[in-house]
DNA sequence: TGAAATGTTGGGGCG
DNA sequence: ACGCCCCAACATTTC
């Protein structure tokens, strides 16, 4: 008689402690078995060298070893996620199987196949809420609506957070006999196509959380946290950061409501992964002029600060979040390109990159979101440069050449492109 | 989570 | 002393 067991299938909460799902897997009759599935949908469209691929193999890595001292290890596996449920079912006794709500769009669909399959098979199949303190039905407007504008949405976020007396922890140590022993094999990265990325992940640290309001805008100055890759694959929990942020900093507090505001825009409105929030601003005449987008790209349109922004990220898989502000606007208000350009180039890119924020910004930008800012605000790439780094710490640092001859021309004239601008948006919204 | 254009004010130079 | 002009500094409006 094969042991039944209750799988945990960890997605995008890579953490042993505090998790929701994982918390109750512990709890259920069975032993546990941690699974995690490199997903093919996902993985084949990525660079064999992608960084967020070694590090989600480094984190499950670490994972393991910590199995490995309760005689548990993880499981891991590669392909399509239903087919691999399909043999799991065959090699295992599952009871049941654990995890934690994960809200995109291709995430419901796939979670959906694989809970009407395991439905066939009498298995059940729990999702707990993790990754948020609100999802998308908690913060809703009186009439039951979902907001489209932050302030009213944070308002009530902040009001429903008051009325929780505190987050709870979802401790998981004293449990880990719980886990399913086992030793299974860890696969290298090589096993799956993929090799080290030249690029790192770099460790977070809060000890900036005091000061963020005051710092963040001047990207010479650490005054981030580097916290957004370990919150987008949950190495770290929300409940945790969300607490700290309470108690030191409110604008930090704020941030982190916005990318829930992001998340649930994303839930109620999954038609703005491919459209404009706002359908007028689909008749917007985009000029995509190629040679400009990759000059875009590779940081050399001849303004200083968007160049550095854009080298920044391609050399480190970061960019400061003011100078995401302005290399977004740029690309759209200056050159004039689809702003889904534009988020498909940080998707490649960014450490941290994450479908909602990512989408949700891009569109505020632009000037086409839920609550974007008006299309006529434009920002000056030079008048940002003066404000936010006055010395040239930053941009000197990315774009070394900047005070020689060699430097680029500015590609488009400033008062120019800003002209063109208004005017295109202005004919669009006719 | 702008910037430019336009309007207003008030101090100082000067005849 | 007074009015006029200039213009910086700030405020408001417009894109």
């Amino acid at each position: 008689m094969v042991e039944k067991v209750t799988f945990f299938w960890f997605r995008r909460d890579l953490r042993l402690d505090d998790n929701v799902g994982l918390c109750h897997a512990l709890k259920s009759n069975f032993k546990v078995v941690p699974l995690f599935i490199f997903d093919d949908e996902i993985l084949d469209k990525l660079p064999e060298d992608d960084a967020r691929v070694g590090f989600i193999h480094s984190t499950l890595e670490d994972i393991s070893k910590k199995l490995r001292e309760y005689d548990s290890s993880l499981l891991i596996k590669k392909g399509n996620p239903l087919e691999i449920w399909k043999n799991l079912t065959s090699e295992f006794s599952i009871q049941e199987v654990y995890c934690n709500h994960d809200y995109e769009p291709y995430a419901i669909s796939r979670d959906k196949k694989v809970h009407d399959f395991l439905a066939e098979k009498n298995i059940k199949f729990k999702t707990f809420k993790d990754q948020v303190i609100f999802e998308k039905d908690e913060v809703l407007k009186d009439n039951g609506t979902p907001y489209t504008v932050y302030t009213p949405y944070k308002n009530k976020w902040l009001q429903n957070f008051q009325l929780i007396r505190d987050t709870k922890e979802y401790s998981t140590e004293t449990m880990f006999d719980n886990f399913f022993k086992s030793s299974f094999d860890f696969p290298a990265l090589r096993a799956f196509g993929f090799s080290k990325s030249s690029i790192m992940v770099r460790p977070y640290d809060f000890s900036m959380l005091s000061t963020y309001g005051e710092t963040r805008d001047f990207p010479a100055i650490d005054g981030t946290s580097s916290v957004s890759p370990y919150l987008r694959f949950g190495l770290l929990s929300i409940r945790k950061l969300v607490k700290r942020a309470k108690e030191t900093n409110a604008i930090y507090l704020s941030e982190l409501i916005w990318r829930e505001f992001f998340m649930q825009i994303l839930f109620h409105f999954p038609q703005v992964v491919t459209e404009s929030f706002r359908p007028k601003y689909d008749a917007i005449k985009w000029r995509n002029n190629k040679d400009e987008l990759e000059k875009w790209c590779l940081g050399t349109t001849g303004y200083p600060l968007v160049d550095a922004g854009m080298r920044e990220l391609n050399q480190t898989g970061y960019m400061h979040n003011r100078v995401r502000m302005v290399v977004a606007s740029f690309l759209c208000k200056h050159l004039l390109i689809d702003w889904r350009w534009g988020e498909a180039y940080f998707a490649e890119k960014l450490l941290d990159y994450e479908l909602s924020s990512n989408n949700g910004n891009w569109q505020w930008a632009a000037g086409t979101g839920c609550d974007a800012a008006p299309y006529f605000r434009v920002f000056n790439p030079s008048e940002q440069l003066k404000k936010f780094d006055k010395d040239l710490k930053y941009t000197s640092k990315w774009v070394p050449e900047f005070h020689e001859l060699t430097y680029a021309q500015p590609i488009v004239d400033h008062k120019l492109a800003r002209e063109r601008a208004l005017a295109t948006y202005k004919e669009a919204l006719k």
